[in-house]
DNA sequence: GCCCAGGTGAAGC
DNA sequence: GCTTCACATGGG
């Protein structure tokens, strides 16, 4: 379905759109001539960054833009945020090779329901599973001219309504029966989403780890990337390789150890830090491609 | 072929 | 309490 642009512009400073829409923490956008395409909610949204700050083009008029500025955040105050990280060697390069990289504020369901199929997945995975979900079961929103169809995240109730087997025909794997128990708690009414906002962040975290397929690091990705809990430190595989690397350069330190040193070392806004270390490592230290470095070994061997 | 990916839950000590 | 393992699927 395709309709008539109406375009806005919002002037915004120190805001890396590509970093932001690209490192991780939402799925569902994708590079096109220069511009970002995605979807928030019912609405399709075209975004693109200059000078002049960002410019966004939808598919319908808009007369109240407030979806799109909570998402993006665009009146917060990073600088005041970066004042608040430690004054280290590792922070400070990881902040310089990325400047103007942020934090989005999501809907939760969809939050919640990505990350639970983010586990043991590469980024671009993730992005291919959530493109089937939404594909099979959102629903068809207005695009641009000549973009092809696009649809909203589905609902926590019609997810509940599907079956294990379609599930995994989305590519999701042994995750499908995380995913759809936990719709099924949500669509029931039995776990309540919007309570959280209310709570502290450890109680919050408490409630989130009760769903199933949610563990610590998925709970603390929700807790940051949806309900703007700055303090949660989501550690992943590359967050728990910067750690070491970064901070414990040739010496043995217990998962135990690193998780007490990030809960200290980083501050009010540890989610944003983290942010910046786990796009930092992606960038500068890629995965070594495996056949490489066997041949090399077998070169010095 | 092999290792790894924005992990979690369950079973084993 | 901690450690180990299975769980799907695809990229490199």
């Amino acid at each position: 379905m395709n309709s008539l642009l109406t375009t806005k512009t919002f002037p915004v400073r120190h805001y890396n759109l590509e970093a932001t829409l690209n490192s991780g923490q939402a799925f569902r956008w994708s590079a096109s001539n220069g511009a970002w395409v995605g979807v928030i909610g019912g609405h399709w949204v075209r975004l693109r960054s200059d000078d002049f700050g960002i410019t966004a083009e939808t598919a319908e008029p808009i007369h109240n833009w407030a979806w799109l500025e909570n998402y993006l955040r665009l009146n917060f105050d990073l600088e005041g945020v970066l004042l608040t990280f430690p004054e280290d060697e590792p922070m400070r390069a990881a902040v310089n090779t990325c400047r103007g990289l942020r934090l989005l504020r999501q809907a939760p369901w969809e939050c919640l329901a990505s990350f639970i199929l983010s586990s043991t997945k590469q980024i671009v995975q993730i992005q291919q599973i959530i493109g089937l979900l939404c594909e099979r079961f959102g629903e068809p929103v207005l695009t641009g001219p000549g973009y092809g169809a696009a649809y909203s995240f589905p609902s926590a109730i019609r997810l509940a309504r599907a079956t294990e087997a379609e599930l995994r025909d989305c590519k999701m794997g042994f995750r499908a029966p995380y995913l759809l128990k936990t719709a099924g708690l949500i669509a029931s009414g039995t776990f309540d989403l919007t309570r959280l906002y209310n709570l502290t962040v450890e109680l919050a975290r408490e409630e989130l780890l009760n769903l199933p397929g949610v563990g610590r690091k998925i709970a603390d990705c929700v807790l940051l990337f949806a309900y703007g809990f700055q303090g949660a430190f989501p550690v992943d595989v590359w967050v728990m390789k910067a750690l070491r690397q970064l901070y414990f350069p040739r010496r043995r330190v217990s998962i135990q150890r690193l998780h007490r040193f990030a809960a200290t070392h980083f501050g009010p806004n540890a989610g944003y830090a983290q942010q910046y270390l786990f796009h930092y490592m992606r960038t500068k230290h890629p995965r070594r491609r495996g056949r490489e470095v066997r041949t090399l070994a077998k070169q010095i061997i």
